[in-house]
DNA sequence: AATGCCTCCTGGCGGC
DNA sequence: TGCCGCCAGGAGGCAT
């Protein structure tokens, strides 16, 4: 679900409640998310500060004062919801009385100032972990990430280099989060077709124009959806509870059986399922 | 090494 | 109202 532009919003609305702040209690109310969390969790949390939220890939990174970082992905149906004085003006906020936790709300974040951050997820496809920070880079979901779109180790040289010689659909090599980290479904479909590359086509076949192209639309689109503050479909969110609104931008994605948007293509979009996963393109200007 | 399939889990929606 | 199948933003793990 939350893709790059998705988790970097969350990331930004956490910063301003979160970030310089103490975790004064964790409720952790499940063992396990994907995986089983880490021996000492709710512990290792209750009493830290959080000196720094950044982002990897889908993943959030909060750094903590005593050297640990907690690894947060938010899988398909994550989700970080804010509730309390922060970002609110109400009198006698630091009182603030939360309800209780709802179905789903697996970790419950209370900060020092009264604000509540509760991780909730239906699917529970999510994960965290904590780790020492200077392990992060290190830890076996983050070694294996490549570069982020928009490091310049992104280049089209870079992506020609990982693209030669596979016969892989060009879909399945931008899902693959070892050749470009932070691209989901939504996105590659996005891209692809803001390119004119079907997402059909085997990555060896893309020709050097078409590689630099396509790096360029995948950072050109990011950039967008995060400018929208990400994409709500069904209940995701920003954090601050404002919908994302990138998803009136989509030109392929949800838009199967109705015209595609290049101007005068006059084309349809069609729904393929490439392992199993949709994808979106007009077989008019997508080759 | 590269590729493709299965799986984890819950919920919403459309069809009957 | 109920039941059923399909679909959903991810990606690790495993067989080939």
């Amino acid at each position: 679900m939350p893709e790059l532009p998705e988790v970097e919003t969350v990331r930004r609305g956490l910063v301003p409640v979160m970030e310089g702040r103490v975790i004064t209690r964790a409720d952790v109310r499940r063992p396990d998310l994907r995986w089983p969390f880490p021996d000492g969790m709710a512990e290792r949390l209750t009493g830290a500060r959080v000196t720094r939220l950044r982002r990897r890939a889908k993943y959030i990174l909060a750094e903590l004062d005593r050297a640990e970082t907690l690894i947060v992905h938010l899988g398909m149906s994550g989700r970080m919801l804010i509730a309390g004085p922060s970002g609110t003006s109400v009198p006698g906020a630091f009182h603030h009385h939360h309800p209780a936790p709802e179905k789903h709300d697996h970790v419950v974040f209370d900060i020092e100032d009264g604000t509540r951050v509760t991780f909730n997820d239906a699917r529970r496809f999510g994960a965290m972990d904590l780790v020492a920070t200077d392990a992060v880079e290190a830890h076996k979901l983050i070694a294996v990430l490549g570069p982020e779109p928009f490091d310049n180790a992104f280049s089209a040289a870079y992506l020609a280099e990982k693209l030669e010689g596979r016969w892989t659909p060009i879909k399945s090599a931008l899902l693959d989060q070892r050749i470009v980290a932070g691209l989901g479904n939504i996105y590659v479909c996005e891209a692809l077709w803001r390119s004119g590359i079907s997402p059909l086509r085997l990555a060896r076949d893309l020709t050097k124009r078409q590689i630099s192209d396509l790096a360029g639309h995948i950072r050109e689109t990011l950039e967008d959806a995060i400018a929208a503050g990400g994409s709500s479909l069904r209940d995701y969110r920003q954090a601050d509870g404002e919908l994302g609104y990138f998803q009136h931008s989509f030109a392929v994605y949800g838009r199967e059986g109705e015209a595609c948007r290049t101007p005068g293509c006059g084309g349809t979009v069609v729904r393929d399922v490439q392992s199993g996963r949709s994808s979106l393109h007009c077989p008019a200007c997508q080759r």
